[in-house]
DNA sequence: TAGATTCCTACTTGTACAGTAGGAATCATA
DNA sequence: TATGATTCCTACTGTACAAGTAGGAATCTA
Protein backbone atom coordinates (compact mmCIF):
# COMPACT_ATOMS: atom_id res chain seq x y z
CA UNK A 1 0.00 0.00 0.00
CA UNK A 2 2.34 2.55 1.09
CA UNK A 3 4.93 0.89 -1.47
CA UNK A 4 3.81 3.67 -3.72
CA UNK A 5 3.82 6.65 -0.80
CA UNK A 6 7.25 6.75 -1.18
CA UNK A 7 7.31 8.79 -4.36
CA UNK A 8 9.32 11.41 -2.49
CA UNK A 9 6.75 14.24 -2.05
CA UNK A 10 3.07 14.90 -1.39
CA UNK A 11 0.79 13.73 -4.14
CA UNK A 12 -3.00 12.85 -4.07
CA UNK A 13 -4.90 9.89 -3.19
CA UNK A 14 -6.17 10.09 -6.85
CA UNK A 15 -2.54 9.28 -7.95
CA UNK A 16 -2.22 6.61 -5.44
CA UNK A 17 -5.16 5.17 -6.19
CA UNK A 18 -4.39 5.30 -9.89
CA UNK A 19 -0.92 4.08 -9.63
CA UNK A 20 -1.95 1.28 -7.31
CA UNK A 21 -4.67 -0.14 -9.64
CA UNK A 22 -7.45 0.38 -6.70
CA UNK A 23 -10.58 2.44 -6.55
CA UNK A 24 -10.53 5.85 -5.74
CA UNK A 25 -12.48 5.97 -2.37
CA UNK A 26 -11.26 2.35 -1.29
CA UNK A 27 -7.46 4.11 -1.15
CA UNK A 28 -8.87 7.13 0.76
CA UNK A 29 -10.02 4.46 3.76
CA UNK A 30 -6.92 3.07 3.37
CA UNK A 31 -4.66 6.26 3.53
CA UNK A 32 -6.62 7.33 6.48
CA UNK A 33 -5.98 3.86 8.66
CA UNK A 34 -1.91 4.87 7.93
CA UNK A 35 -2.12 8.95 9.20
CA UNK A 36 -4.08 7.69 11.93
CA UNK A 37 -1.57 4.79 13.00
CA UNK A 38 1.21 8.10 12.09
CA UNK A 39 3.01 6.79 9.17
CA UNK A 40 2.14 9.19 7.24
CA UNK A 41 0.96 13.29 6.83
CA UNK A 42 -1.52 15.05 5.52
CA UNK A 43 -2.55 18.49 3.98
CA UNK A 44 -6.35 19.09 3.10
CA UNK A 45 -7.17 21.40 0.77
CA UNK A 46 -5.59 21.96 -2.86
CA UNK A 47 -2.26 21.57 -3.24
CA UNK A 48 -3.26 18.35 -0.38
CA UNK A 49 -1.37 15.76 -0.17
CA UNK A 50 0.12 12.54 1.42
CA UNK A 51 3.42 11.78 2.21
CA UNK A 52 5.63 9.55 4.72
CA UNK A 53 6.17 10.84 8.41
CA UNK A 54 9.61 9.06 8.44
CA UNK A 55 12.10 8.32 5.80
CA UNK A 56 11.58 5.19 4.00
CA UNK A 57 14.57 3.52 5.67
CA UNK A 58 12.79 3.89 9.02
CA UNK A 59 9.53 2.60 8.55
CA UNK A 60 9.40 -1.54 8.45
CA UNK A 61 6.99 -3.84 6.74
CA UNK A 62 6.20 -5.40 10.35
CA UNK A 63 4.66 -1.39 10.80
CA UNK A 64 2.61 -1.22 7.68
CA UNK A 65 1.55 -4.11 8.43
CA UNK A 66 0.86 -3.93 11.82
CA UNK A 67 -2.05 -1.13 11.20
CA UNK A 68 -4.17 -4.13 9.02
CA UNK A 69 -3.91 -6.05 12.13
CA UNK A 70 -6.08 -4.92 14.97
CA UNK A 71 -3.85 -5.00 17.93
CA UNK A 72 -2.04 -8.52 16.61
CA UNK A 73 -5.87 -10.22 16.46
CA UNK A 74 -5.98 -10.17 20.23
CA UNK A 75 -4.29 -13.14 20.90
CA UNK A 76 -7.18 -15.43 20.75
CA UNK A 77 -7.18 -18.16 23.47
CA UNK A 78 -6.29 -21.80 21.92
CA UNK A 79 -8.45 -24.81 21.73
CA UNK A 80 -7.63 -26.61 24.96
CA UNK A 81 -5.43 -29.58 24.70
CA UNK A 82 -3.03 -28.15 21.94
CA UNK A 83 -1.09 -26.62 24.42
CA UNK A 84 1.91 -27.68 22.68
CA UNK A 85 1.50 -26.21 19.70
CA UNK A 86 1.25 -22.75 21.59
CA UNK A 87 4.69 -22.64 21.49
CA UNK A 88 5.55 -23.52 18.08
CA UNK A 89 3.33 -20.96 16.79
CA UNK A 90 4.69 -18.39 18.84
CA UNK A 91 8.16 -19.18 17.08
CA UNK A 92 6.53 -18.99 14.03
CA UNK A 93 5.13 -15.43 14.42
CA UNK A 94 8.48 -14.25 16.12
CA UNK A 95 11.03 -15.07 13.29
CA UNK A 96 8.20 -13.47 10.96
CA UNK A 97 7.57 -10.39 13.25
CA UNK A 98 11.70 -10.54 13.33
CA UNK A 99 12.08 -10.74 9.74
CA UNK A 100 9.28 -7.77 8.54
CA UNK A 101 10.92 -5.88 11.28
CA UNK A 102 14.48 -5.94 9.50
CA UNK A 103 13.13 -5.48 6.23
CA UNK A 104 12.35 -1.16 5.38
CA UNK A 105 10.69 0.45 2.98
CA UNK A 106 13.87 1.39 0.62
CA UNK A 107 14.62 -2.34 0.97
CA UNK A 108 11.94 -2.67 -2.18
CA UNK A 109 11.96 0.35 -3.43
CA UNK A 110 12.46 0.49 -6.80
CA UNK A 111 11.61 3.11 -8.98
CA UNK A 112 8.20 4.86 -10.46
CA UNK A 113 8.66 8.56 -10.44
CA UNK A 114 5.91 10.84 -9.03
CA UNK A 115 4.12 13.09 -11.45
CA UNK A 116 4.25 16.93 -10.73
CA UNK B 1 -6.73 -31.94 15.31
CA UNK B 2 -4.70 -35.68 15.22
CA UNK B 3 -2.77 -34.23 18.54
CA UNK B 4 -4.42 -37.13 20.35
CA UNK B 5 -5.28 -39.78 17.24
CA UNK B 6 -1.95 -40.78 18.51
CA UNK B 7 -3.70 -42.63 20.90
CA UNK B 8 -1.73 -45.80 20.23
CA UNK B 9 -4.28 -48.17 18.79
CA UNK B 10 -7.22 -47.39 16.93
CA UNK B 11 -10.31 -45.31 18.55
CA UNK B 12 -14.00 -43.85 18.21
CA UNK B 13 -14.39 -40.73 16.36
CA UNK B 14 -16.79 -40.07 19.61
CA UNK B 15 -13.71 -40.17 21.84
CA UNK B 16 -12.23 -38.12 19.80
CA UNK B 17 -14.44 -35.44 19.35
CA UNK B 18 -15.00 -35.41 23.64
CA UNK B 19 -11.23 -35.61 24.44
CA UNK B 20 -10.89 -32.32 22.01
CA UNK B 21 -14.26 -30.89 23.32
CA UNK B 22 -15.30 -30.65 19.89
CA UNK B 23 -18.60 -31.39 18.30
CA UNK B 24 -19.25 -34.92 17.67
CA UNK B 25 -20.53 -34.15 14.02
CA UNK B 26 -17.60 -31.63 13.28
CA UNK B 27 -14.78 -34.14 14.84
CA UNK B 28 -16.61 -36.44 11.74
CA UNK B 29 -15.68 -34.40 8.84
CA UNK B 30 -12.13 -33.73 10.02
CA UNK B 31 -11.15 -37.19 10.66
CA UNK B 32 -12.76 -37.66 7.33
CA UNK B 33 -10.45 -35.49 5.68
CA UNK B 34 -7.23 -36.62 7.30
CA UNK B 35 -8.11 -39.91 6.30
CA UNK B 36 -8.57 -38.88 2.42
CA UNK B 37 -5.40 -37.44 2.48
CA UNK B 38 -3.43 -40.66 3.92
CA UNK B 39 -2.52 -39.46 7.39
CA UNK B 40 -4.87 -41.72 9.12
CA UNK B 41 -6.58 -45.10 8.68
CA UNK B 42 -10.14 -46.45 9.44
CA UNK B 43 -12.48 -49.45 9.95
CA UNK B 44 -15.76 -49.59 9.80
CA UNK B 45 -18.11 -51.41 12.02
CA UNK B 46 -18.50 -51.82 15.31
CA UNK B 47 -14.77 -52.20 16.33
CA UNK B 48 -14.11 -50.05 13.96
CA UNK B 49 -12.33 -46.33 14.52
CA UNK B 50 -9.29 -44.76 13.55
CA UNK B 51 -5.51 -44.78 13.90
CA UNK B 52 -2.64 -43.46 11.99
CA UNK B 53 -1.51 -44.80 8.79
CA UNK B 54 2.63 -44.13 9.63
CA UNK B 55 4.42 -43.67 13.04
CA UNK B 56 4.28 -40.29 14.99
CA UNK B 57 7.76 -39.66 14.26
CA UNK B 58 7.13 -39.87 10.42
CA UNK B 59 4.01 -37.28 10.13
CA UNK B 60 5.12 -33.67 10.11
CA UNK B 61 3.10 -30.41 11.26
CA UNK B 62 3.15 -29.25 7.70
CA UNK B 63 1.78 -33.13 6.52
CA UNK B 64 -1.22 -32.00 8.92
CA UNK B 65 -1.77 -28.39 7.78
CA UNK B 66 -1.59 -29.01 4.46
CA UNK B 67 -5.41 -30.93 4.35
CA UNK B 68 -6.58 -27.86 5.81
CA UNK B 69 -5.26 -25.32 2.86
CA UNK B 70 -6.25 -25.67 -0.40
CA UNK B 71 -3.66 -26.33 -2.01
CA UNK B 72 -1.79 -23.65 -0.39
CA UNK B 73 -4.28 -21.79 -1.89
CA UNK B 74 -3.58 -22.29 -5.83
CA UNK B 75 -0.52 -19.29 -5.22
CA UNK B 76 -3.17 -15.94 -6.02
CA UNK B 77 -1.59 -13.77 -8.28
CA UNK B 78 -0.06 -10.45 -6.31
CA UNK B 79 -2.10 -7.31 -6.71
CA UNK B 80 0.25 -5.84 -9.01
CA UNK B 81 2.87 -2.96 -8.86
CA UNK B 82 3.98 -5.34 -5.43
CA UNK B 83 6.17 -7.24 -7.16
CA UNK B 84 8.97 -6.84 -4.25
CA UNK B 85 7.16 -8.21 -2.12
CA UNK B 86 6.69 -11.30 -3.67
CA UNK B 87 9.95 -12.92 -3.23
CA UNK B 88 9.30 -11.78 0.66
CA UNK B 89 6.59 -13.33 0.92
CA UNK B 90 7.58 -16.70 -0.41
CA UNK B 91 11.13 -16.14 1.83
CA UNK B 92 8.52 -16.05 5.08
CA UNK B 93 6.68 -19.14 3.61
CA UNK B 94 9.53 -20.80 3.08
CA UNK B 95 11.05 -20.92 6.26
CA UNK B 96 7.54 -21.78 8.16
CA UNK B 97 7.40 -24.90 5.87
CA UNK B 98 10.93 -25.38 6.74
CA UNK B 99 9.88 -25.53 10.37
CA UNK B 100 6.79 -27.45 10.09
CA UNK B 101 8.04 -29.76 8.12
CA UNK B 102 10.78 -30.65 10.98
CA UNK B 103 8.73 -30.97 13.32
CA UNK B 104 6.27 -34.73 14.28
CA UNK B 105 3.13 -35.73 16.01
CA UNK B 106 6.06 -36.96 18.16
CA UNK B 107 7.75 -34.00 19.38
CA UNK B 108 4.53 -32.56 20.80
CA UNK B 109 2.59 -36.14 21.83
CA UNK B 110 2.60 -35.66 25.96
CA UNK B 111 0.32 -37.62 27.45
CA UNK B 112 -3.57 -38.91 27.70
CA UNK B 113 -3.76 -42.13 27.80
CA UNK B 114 -6.24 -43.85 25.60
CA UNK B 115 -9.85 -45.54 27.15
CA UNK B 116 -10.10 -49.27 26.42
C1' DT C 1 -16.30 32.83 -1.92
C1' DA C 2 -15.18 28.61 -4.82
C1' DG C 3 -13.20 24.58 -5.80
C1' DA C 4 -10.26 20.95 -4.51
C1' DT C 5 -8.86 17.85 -1.38
C1' DT C 6 -8.70 15.15 2.90
C1' DC C 7 -11.60 13.22 6.60
C1' DC C 8 -15.25 10.72 9.07
C1' DT C 9 -18.97 7.29 9.58
C1' DA C 10 -21.76 3.85 8.04
C1' DC C 11 -23.38 0.51 4.83
C1' DT C 12 -23.03 -3.44 1.41
C1' DT C 13 -21.01 -7.60 -0.40
C1' DG C 14 -18.16 -11.58 -1.07
C1' DT C 15 -15.85 -15.38 0.80
C1' DA C 16 -13.83 -18.64 3.83
C1' DC C 17 -14.35 -21.24 7.95
C1' DA C 18 -16.90 -23.47 11.84
C1' DG C 19 -20.50 -26.17 12.62
C1' DT C 20 -25.01 -28.81 11.48
C1' DA C 21 -27.76 -32.43 9.35
C1' DG C 22 -29.61 -36.60 7.14
C1' DG C 23 -28.93 -40.67 5.78
C1' DA C 24 -26.12 -44.43 3.14
C1' DA C 25 -22.30 -48.00 3.39
C1' DT C 26 -19.90 -51.28 5.98
C1' DC C 27 -18.58 -54.40 9.45
C1' DA C 28 -18.55 -57.65 13.93
C1' DT C 29 -21.32 -60.27 16.33
C1' DA C 30 -24.92 -63.24 17.65
C1' DT D 1 -28.94 -63.61 8.21
C1' DA D 2 -30.59 -59.81 11.16
C1' DT D 3 -29.00 -56.09 14.21
C1' DG D 4 -26.74 -52.42 15.92
C1' DA D 5 -22.61 -49.77 15.92
C1' DT D 6 -19.71 -47.25 13.45
C1' DT D 7 -17.59 -44.78 9.54
C1' DC D 8 -18.66 -42.30 5.21
C1' DC D 9 -20.68 -39.03 1.91
C1' DT D 10 -23.09 -34.76 0.42
C1' DA D 11 -25.10 -30.66 1.24
C1' DC D 12 -26.70 -26.92 3.97
C1' DT D 13 -26.42 -22.87 7.55
C1' DG D 14 -24.50 -19.26 10.00
C1' DT D 15 -21.10 -16.07 11.17
C1' DA D 16 -16.99 -13.27 11.20
C1' DC D 17 -13.93 -10.56 8.56
C1' DA D 18 -11.94 -8.30 4.59
C1' DA D 19 -12.95 -5.69 0.31
C1' DG D 20 -15.29 -2.26 -1.50
C1' DT D 21 -19.05 1.55 -1.73
C1' DA D 22 -21.20 5.83 -0.40
C1' DG D 23 -22.55 10.47 1.38
C1' DG D 24 -21.26 14.32 3.01
C1' DA D 25 -18.52 17.29 6.51
C1' DA D 26 -14.00 19.72 7.43
C1' DT D 27 -10.23 22.17 5.78
C1' DC D 28 -7.18 24.53 2.88
C1' DT D 29 -5.43 27.55 -1.29
C1' DA D 30 -6.31 30.98 -4.20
Amino acid sequence: MLALAEAGGPVHAEWVATSQDIPRRFCDNILLQLRRAGLINSQRGPDGGYWLARSPGEISLADVIRVTEGVEQAAKPFPKAAAPLEEIWARLHDHEHTLLREITLADIMTSGGPPP
